[in-house]
DNA sequence: TTTACTGCAAATATTTTGCAATATC
DNA sequence: GATATTGCAAAATATTTGCAGTAAA
């Protein structure tokens, strides 16, 4: 099996970070970054000890808060608040640099879009004082599944009233 | 003196949204909308609870969690989760859609700006199967004054070096 | 050999929940 | 008068911290 070519160059991209910041290089550390790699969804700190203990690799949650520490300060790994409950993570590809997120106010689920009009928008755009590093978009409203039964809900719900 | 307009129509707004519920028009809930719409900056419930507090109210920080709630149902109040600690709110005003957050990496300071271009090409945005209720763009980066801290530093660290 | 890292458990912080008393409708 | 809401305290949840043992450099 062909590994990952993302997971090559974050691995290196951490060890690289890791010896610049005379940082040790732990089987845990890497354990972690190599699980979150071979994910293509947001991840939890709850959820990514439970697929570590599937595979039969033990970290304790403190290793992992503390990896997942490291990984943000070394850009692979973005951390969203979508709810005010656990933070959710993901890692971060240079292909998903692009994509945006849109939340469902009545289910909550998030879809992930690439919308490159909107990326090239933002990097032509420059903020006083400040300099930009990236940028994330939360784009909030109703997927066109609730849509469809909030509506069905409204109709029936008339239908009772004028019988 | 003269009440803030902005103040009267969120009273109104929420007065509207608590009898189309059947809800109760209890005094904490107006005194915690009022206290809301007092300020210009963001929020948490402790904060939120204290200035009440200040002011010899008292309601238990289960009614502010409660109302708060209402309040972001009814779009008055929204939520932002800039780091993993506690939920900040702001108050939701016709003034404010337009708003957009620049957040420090190095001191954690966020910035509110008014991006009308960006608001404008948003508002024009349309999202396949999904349909914007609207959006909050987070930009990440630095700020002048960290820039220049750490310029400095750099610069003193060098000195030393080449000493 | 030094000391950064890990795991565990306890501590902290934030939010939610259960329930009796109260107040709105 | 019926019941939604409040306050309080306890519970639940998420994250951080202290420390002794372990392992990377």
């Amino acid at each position: 099996m062909i590994e990952d070519k993302a997971k090559i160059t974050a691995r290196n991209k951490f060890t690289l970070y890791l010896q610049s910041k005379h940082l040790r290089k732990t089987p845990e550390r890497f354990a972690i970054l190599n699980k979150i790699f071979s994910l293509n969804e947001h991840f939890d700190v709850e959820s990514l000890y439970c697929m570590l203990e599937n595979d039969s690799y033990h970290v304790s949650r403190a290793t992992i808060y503390n990896t997942i520490d490291l990984l943000m300060d070394c850009e692979l790994v973005r951390r969203h608040s979508f709810d005010n409950q656990q933070s959710k993570y993901e890692k971060n590809i240079m292909t998903s640099v692009n994509h945006q997120h849109l939340i469902c106010s009545e289910c909550g689920k998030i879809k992930e879009v690439k919308d490159n009009e909107f990326s090239a928008f933002m990097n032509a755009r420059k903020y006083t004082a400040f300099t930009t590093n990236y940028f994330q978009l939360y784009v909030y409203g109703i997927c066109n599944n609730c849509a469809r039964k909030k509506k069905k809900l409204a109709k029936e719900k008339n239908n009772k009233t004028t019988k």
